[in-house]
Order: structure tokens, then sequence, then C-alpha cells
DNA sequence: ACCGCAATTGATAATCATTCTCGAATAGTA
DNA sequence: TACTATTCGAGAATGATTATCAATTGCGGT
């Protein structure tokens, strides 16, 4: 079996698991979510599922996306500069890294930053149940590129 | 003098701190953003100005918060459901819980997720100069109102 | 205090991401 | 296999954000 069939199924039993109905629409976008690590963007979703031979709407992929957020299966990262929403599988804590620059987003699994939600619920009375972190600076290539401009 | 003439003379002074150019729309915008705890959206920041006897257009209102955003005066937050962007004065470092049913935005001011921001350099190598961290919860009032409905 | 000019404002138009609509297709169940 | 609620999808509608550009204005230099 190959492993795009793999990932597939792994897909499949999430979306059971969580009790969504499948279908091969959302089998496709969760997959390429579970599986790549590049924070794709709607747009980057939408030519991915028709690029591997499945038909696909935007509305669809909107459809799709806002479902899995509800259910936390993933989230929704604003990369400020560019201004278009990014989204990640979340199963692993960790927080991600932005360049300013490029809007490049790395990951950091670390979950220490997920401590202050105890706090949080203390000082506030809300019922937490998710936080993010993310951080925002120069990646290293853009520091050599802004560098040499100066 | 009243306090209104203050904080115009605060952001004033703020304004030319940061070497940006004086305008009687700059200085009520960020007074307000200065002196005010509700976090506005664009609309409530826009009504503001023009309730105060200002004139001001919704373009100038978004080149406006772009330009204190470059300079990290401000900083843009995604509250999610409902998909608008609020804005927040950010001079002391503090937090967001944010409650997914009415959007309602409550700071907390603590700053001991910032200490992330020192690992996450050494990880990435990035160039590291601001962070946020936002937590969702339910506020008690939504939950005493879903428990009720329930 | 005034000049000159670069920067800003603002009314409106243009753009573009997102949501809505609703008939057709489909998944899951018995 | 048949049934029914759910989902899909093409295109229209919406609405937030950005672009345009002439008129205005802040401010450093004189």
């Amino acid at each position: 079996m190959v492993q795009e069939q793999k990932t597939l199924l792994a897909a499949a039993d999430k979306l059971k698991e969580y009790k969504i109905k499948n279908t091969p629409q959302r089998q496709v976008i969760l997959s390429y979510l579970m599986t790549s690590h590049d924070h794709p963007s709607i747009e980057m979703i939408f030519n991915y599922v028709r690029g591997n031979g499945f038909s696909v709407s935007l509305a669809t992929v909107y459809n799709t996306l806002q479902l899995l957020i509800d259910n936390n299966l993933i989230i929704e990262i604003a990369a400020d500069s560019g201004g278009h929403m990014r989204y990640d599988y979340f199963e692993i804590p960790h927080y991600h890294v932005i360049c300013v620059n490029c809007n490049k987003i790395v990951d950091v699994f670390d979950d220490k930053y997920k401590k202050n939600e105890e706090n949080a619920q203390l000082e506030t009375g809300f019922q937490v149940f998710n936080s993010q972190y993310e951080v925002y600076g120069v990646c290293p290539e853009c520091q050599k590129k802004l560098a040499q401009e100066a």
C-alpha cells in the first residue's frame, strides 16, 4: 500500500473518531493537513485537492476547514502581513514562529506555553479549552537579505 | 484641563516619540486605544472618532491602524468567530482570554508567556521581537446561558 | 511667522476573500 | 437496495479591505 493511501485511511479514521461524516473531499483535506507541515492557505489546500484528482469547490474547502476547527482538529493561524489565514493540524501542542518579512512559519514543539491556561482560568473564571502562542521575528534568510540591502 | 484633552496630548507625545507625523485623526485613534480597554473593532474606532466631532474616513482608520501596528504600538487580535479583527494598545505585556461564544476579550496582565521568546530565538535562529498569546474558552456569563439552554 | 513640499486625508471605486443559495449528488443506515 | 439527512458545488451575493488621486495639511527649514 502506498503512503498516500495510508494517510487517507488515517484521515478517515480520524473523521470517524470525531463522528464527522466521511466524504472524499474531507478525507483529502484532512490527510493533507495531517501529513504536510507547510501550514497551507485556503488556496494551497484547494489546489492540492484538485491536483490529486479530486473534485472540490472553494465553498467546500471553507466549510470543511470550519468544521475541523469547530472540532478542535486544526487551528487557524493569522499570518499578519499578506493577511491570509493559514491552517495547521493540531494534535501535538506546539507554537509558531512567524517571519514578518516572508511569512514563513516554523513549528516549535514545546508545550510550556500551555501552562498559562490554568492561570487564565483562575484569573478570569473562563472555562478554558485551548490556547495559542505566536512569536514574531525575522528568519535567518531574511536577516541576511535585509543586511545586504542596507 | 479635562481628561479628554490630556489623553490627546499623551497620544501626541507618543506619536512624536515614534517619529510619526501628527494628525488629528491619528491623535484621536491612538488616544482611544491608549485609554479604552475594550479592544475595539475597526467599526467601533470609526464611530468613536466621528462621534467625538472629528472627520475621518474608513480608509484613514485602516491606514492609521496599520501604521501603529508596524511601529509595534498596537497589536491586532483575531477574534475568530465573527471574524472581525480587534485592536489593542500594547505598552504593557499581557495576554487575551477570548470567549468563543460572545467574543468578549479579557486582559490578563501576566508576562510569563513572554519568556518563551528567548527559547524560540534559540530554536529557530529567528531574530524575535514580539509574541502574542491567546486563550480560548467560555466566559462565566455564557457558561450560565449555555447551561440553561441545555 | 511664513514657505514649500512631502505626507496625509477622504470620497469613491475596485478588488477579492468569504458566505450564501439551492438543486443535484452522496454517505451512512436499516 | 432503498431511504433520508447531509454534503457538494457553481455561481451569485456580500462585505471587508485596498487602491485611486485630487485637495488638504503638518512641519522642518528659512
